[in-house]
DNA sequence: CGTTTCGATATGTATATACATAATCGTCAC
DNA sequence: GTGACGATTATGTATATACATATCGAAACG
């Protein structure tokens, strides 16, 4: 205990032995140390490396297989895998978040607001087989002065009745549905737009300028919940989507 | 064995007991039956539901909690999770997959080919730090006759030497690079563009025409590998960003 | 009354073990 | 040669067990 401290291993935190294994090897292959198609050491080999038992190996390989990083097959080995399909990770924030994020003051308002049965292009966006009653919005979110989104919006009220009620005066829809429904799967669309009269009307920008529009389809277990299309005031305003291999 | 086949227990695939504990328990979540804030049984109590060790219900649970569904607290149990973001996996596909997905023929040709030392802006765009030999490229790839994408893209040799001799007359730098070099991390920006002249007249469009643009940013274990930027021409080209929460 | 200590409890991690399953290899009979 | 078949091998899944660790709550104590 005095000048053994010299060890030049980096402890940093205690990692868990698996989770040692597990970014051991992701980092082998990730650098191209073990490329594509290279078989990796048996799970038996592994606990000899380690000094550790087959299943503390066989957690941490199950995940990176699970992670799409490597690929096993029985009786022949663990393989690494090319990625076959750029999968990147697209994080849409609230646009509160994002107008904040900029340092600009957010504010929101309640353009109109429809309660009606609804028409075939309703159950379109909604992918609804059966008429039902529906809430159609329109929202401005801005940021300081300026207009910064445009929200159009369509909620199944046959999903959720307690917005029949609801006025969306203060309260934006989105944030309102988050907090009491709870969703199992989310659709995006992303495209590029050229403005029409009403939108940029109510985004105070040239008619025909280039938008980004992204529309959102959310499901609650197996029902439609909510339709809605973002418009894009900026120019500039971009969607940020890594990718970096999954680690734990 | 004769009527007793009437039980309504839908068979299906015969699933792992760990997974059947895991798609039960996220069903739950989901539907809204355990809302967020709700504890749910204790390993205990779910080792005797359905009558399996602790273990694999700490592998199912643990599972979970890596998807982010539910939150595992020592001494007090694992509750279910509010979901913070909404982040969505989006998948972006080679070009010749995308084009041949809507049926048409494809074809790619390269328009120019620069070696060069990296300018400023060139290492802006690479994230680099020091100067050194870049390869630009610009292509276009087709959709039967018409434009469908224009390529602007930047390699940096230092990453990938074999590039400097690679003429990409016939096969374009995508498929390539990813043939040959390992990605760890990559990150995409995506936003709406009026085409400027060189791009309208690149993609036969006219010139103000809403573009979606998307830039990738890869790299292969701290090294910029490369930066790319795809111009779409047709404006209701859609990008599709999809969340299902995580089921195995 | 406040603080400290300690036991109970639920999860976290690892082990040794067992048997199932899929795939490959070698052998042997035809 | 070749086709069938069993042995071998690596992974897949589950169990019982053990001990570590964080934390809550209640009892003990100043």
């Amino acid at each position: 205990m005095s000048m053994i401290e010299t060890m030049d291993v980096d402890v940093g935190e205690p990692l868990s032995l698996h989770q040692r294994i597990l970014s051991d090897i992701s980092e082998r292959i990730l650098s191209g140390a073990w490329a594509p198609g290279h078989r990796i050491p048996f799970e038996h080999e592994l606990t000899a490396e380690y000094k550790c038992s087959r299943m503390t190996v066989n957690k941490a390989l199950s995940q990176l297989a699970k992670a799409g990083l490597i690929e096993r097959r029985r009786r022949s080995g663990s393989f690494v895998r090319r990625p076959q399909s750029q999968a990147a990770v697209l994080e849409i924030h609230d646009i509160r978040i994002e107008v904040e994020a900029l340092g600009l003051p957010y504010r929101y308002e309640r353009v109109a607001r429809h309660k009606r049965r609804s028409s075939a292009e309703d159950r379109a966006l909604l992918e609804l087989t059966a008429a039902g009653p529906v809430l159609a919005l329109e929202c401005r979110h801005f940021a300081g002065k300026r207009p910064f989104a445009h929200e159009q919006r369509l909620i199944n009220l046959a999903a959720v009745t307690e917005a029949a009620d609801e006025e969306f005066h203060a309260m934006a829809p989105g944030p309102w549905l988050i907090a009491r429904v709870p969703w199992s799967a989310a659709e995006h669309r992303i495209r590029a737009f050229a403005a029409d009269k009403h939108i940029a009307a109510a985004l105070d920008i040239e008619a025909g300028a280039p938008c980004l529009v992204v529309e959102r389809r959310t499901w609650s277990a197996e029902h439609p919940v909510t339709h809605v299309r973002f418009t894009y005031a900026d120019e500039s305003h971009t969607l940020v989507a890594r990718f970096t291999p999954s680690q734990s």
